[in-house]
DNA sequence: GGATGCTTCGCAAGCTCATTGCGTGAGGTT
DNA sequence: AACCTCACGCAATGAGCTTGCGAAGCATCC
């Protein structure tokens, strides 16, 4: 399903990055068709895969998750049954934004969500230590917000 | 810009986090109320910027953004001038989707997204370590995904 | 204890927008 | 040159958005 992308497509593509609720007329506008061939290739976009979803962006600081950490996790063994452990019990936390395997210094990268740095101290010590398999954790915590996007760069 | 947030309000939040393109008949039913006072309920959480903004979510992989990376950056030096200039370069990057300031063991941490490995290679290369006052860069290269959300936790 | 004010609900009307089918024109192939 | 294909624009229908208005629940105050 290798869809080529022209100009047209990159710019709806672009504008629903930064506004996902945009009407399609008004979309179709903005890149210069009509709406129904705008609406047309939207679709196709979205039964691609390319668009994955639609969702709401939150203000994290107003919902009670102003802080994001970053976790470096090293296991005591890296054999699939630790891993696999790992990845179901942090897919059941849902402070736990993103979490990827590396190969490099550590284990895992996770993006962490909180309240607060006594939040993130509860869930690190009542959750994220206690995985089976855990050998060791260090945080980065940010200490202000240099940037936030959303918008993939398109080429 | 009401701050309680009732139960009915975090049902509203939590259905947009998964389907920002809902329609209002629907979420309305989802959540017990006839559609205006949902609406209603909708506005008034943008208005008080709980609800910052709508956005389409793009396959990464599908638009040549299939490597996510995690950079942890050193300065030479910690004053405002260097995280100023820093924290310009960075907002004018593309690539770099989040950059946050850190006081513990690095200076800044970085999420980063490119094409692949060379891409990525070329942007540190090329561009992290040549803006003033960066001493050095560690990158951690995800292997694998095992979750990314993009649901905030309501309590 | 009952009246008043406030808030939020549901209903209805008007209007915009989404969606589909169809005809047309441009570009490439035989 | 004729044909085929693809994408566009137009028009009609139906669905959803939006706003004003009256009613019900609830707390406050006289």
């Amino acid at each position: 399903m290798s869809v080529t992308l022209d100009a047209i497509d990159r710019h709806i593509l672009r504008v629903l990055q930064c506004d996902g609720r945009i009407s399609n007329v008004e979309l179709a506008r903005e890149v210069g068709l009509s709406p129904s061939p705008c609406l047309r290739r939207v679709r196709l976009l979205e039964e691609a895969g390319i668009i994955d979803r639609y969702v709401a962006v939150l203000d994290p600081a107003k919902v009670g998750a102003g802080l994001t950490v970053f976790a470096r996790v090293w296991f005591k063994t890296q054999d699939a049954e630790v891993t696999l452990r790992f990845a179901e019990a942090v897919r059941r936390f849902p402070e736990v934004m993103e979490c990827y395997l590396t190969t490099g210094e550590c284990d895992a990268v996770l993006r962490i969500v909180t309240a607060d740095l006594h939040s993130y101290w509860r869930f690190q010590a009542d959750h994220l230590t206690r995985i089976p398999g855990v050998l060791s954790v260090k945080t980065d915590v940010p200490m202000e917000t240099l940037k936030r996007s959303y918008e993939l760069p398109l080429r």
